[in-house]
DNA sequence: TCTGAGTGGTTCATTATTATCACCACCGGT
DNA sequence: ACCGGTGGTGATAATAATGAACCACTCAGA
């Protein structure tokens, strides 16, 4: 099914940052010959999944994408139970905050609340970040399948600032810490000046499926903002947890 | 790219009234192998566009189409215009609005906002119905592409009530009368007891992506409601089209 | 307890599909 | 006129998908 494979990671490459592609632009990120490009985007294209501006020829995302997320946001509530408590957050911390989901071997915002403030973090959503070196990337290896970790780790970790964990022992040791703490405080390992904390969220079936996560600029991530942030972070991601059917195993009465 | 067309076809089986499927009752609605189905979701699976529950064994949507979703209605909107707009209808008209989405030779509702009345027209998030028997695909076809409607009408349509339209010259007759009109109104075409009007939504492509359209039962749908419907649901449908970037070529100045 | 009919899942030889490259027509700048 | 870039197309060589038969399991009923 390497043909499904390829048109479904098609889909994968449009984001908020870049909604449209040329076909040889899309052939290229995606590494796919031009041709076969094409007739996988029109076989999404038949389906609506895709569409076409006619005039430009650029491919984006297609309305029946929207339908997908309907059927899928009524059967099984995600981002109608993060958007309020993303509000809440900001109201807590003055804070952005967003909920991510864990996908494959990435990580990407699906919900986001920004904060007030004007120097604020910024979110792309639907951007695609690694596991390795985001606090919601890290908390969903801490708490996902060991398959998964296994393998991120086969390779080199790629670092991205000179804070970011890219030794292997380290690295399982920092994931056994957010297994005993519940969170993970980044501190810009992603981004230079760039904080955040991530707590687990998870689904009925007791796997990680995202996380909640606070993020803020390193001037504003003193010890008693730390406090803070990470109190509402969990606060937050237990509730959703709880609201997608997730049975904690502890603390239940 | 057949295999491509049958994996997203499973995706178009899911929706509010059927959120579940089992691998074999999946492989039979579809009409493919159930080996074949099952690699199919593999790889969807792989993607985050379907999930497993790990119990059941049920097969459902998966929380990588709300990213798709996302991207797609900040680089476009189209949810975020007709949902007001639908509110709007059902102050005006007191009946359950909702805005349809033309998908291939099918028609589904992806917004819908519903009457306060006790005795009103339910709608079924994301179910798909009938081009040829709706007021919503109805538009849809007179508007649409013309190959659309010549391969619908290659095929005898079925009748689902006995005011449903199913002959070719009388069908050809009423696309073009929409046309005219710039709406439909159909009486108990599809469901008995059942009306409703309906109005096409363009894009910035001028081609008609799906339609605004009220229900009401029967009782309800004397001359004077009609009327007022019908001013209500037309404004509303230009109000849509206009938002989502079409420019109109008659009444332009 | 045995049977049968239904699950979900797997395998592998057969078969039909898709990838690739070279190509075309077109556009915009030099 | 040219060049480098689009989007798009078609034939053949190389690859992938198919599906009948199979297993293990569960549930209902005799």
């Amino acid at each position: 099914m390497q043909t499904v494979d390829k048109a479904v990671e098609l889909l994968g490459f449009f984001s908020e940052a870049q909604p449209e592609f040329g076909l040889s632009e899309l052939a290229r990120t995606a590494g796919f010959d031009k041709a076969s490009t094409r007739r996988l985007l029109l076989a999404l294209i038949k389906h609506d999944y895709i569409e076409q501006n006619r005039v430009t020829k650029a491919y984006r995302l297609g309305p029946g994408v929207l339908r997908l997320a309907r059927v899928r946001e009524i059967s099984s509530p995600l981002i109608s139970i993060t958007t309020p408590l993303l509000h809440e957050l900001v109201a807590q911390t003055g804070e952005s905050a967003h909920f991510s989901l864990l996908s494959g071997e990435r990580i990407s915002s699906v919900d986001i609340v920004e904060s007030p403030k004007s120097n604020r973090i910024n979110f792309v959503l639907g951007e695609e970040g690694p596991l390795h070196a985001t606090a919601s990337g890290i908390v969903c290896l801490a708490y996902g399948d060991d398959a998964l970790s296994s393998r991120l780790l086969r390779r080199k970790l790629p670092a991205y600032t000179e804070y970011t964990v890219t030794e292997n022992i380290q690295f399982r040791d920092m994931l056994s810490a957010v297994r005993d703490s519940g969170h993970y405080i980044n501190r810009e390992q992603y981004e230079y000046d760039v904080c955040s904390i991530a707590a687990p969220v998870f689904s009925q079936t007791a796997q990680p499926l995202g996380a909640m996560a606070v993020a803020a600029p390193s001037s504003r991530f003193g010890r008693d903002r730390q406090k803070l942030i990470l109190a509402a972070v969990t606060q937050a991601a237990v509730a959703a947890s709880r609201a997608m059917g997730f049975k904690s195993s502890t603390g239940n009465s």
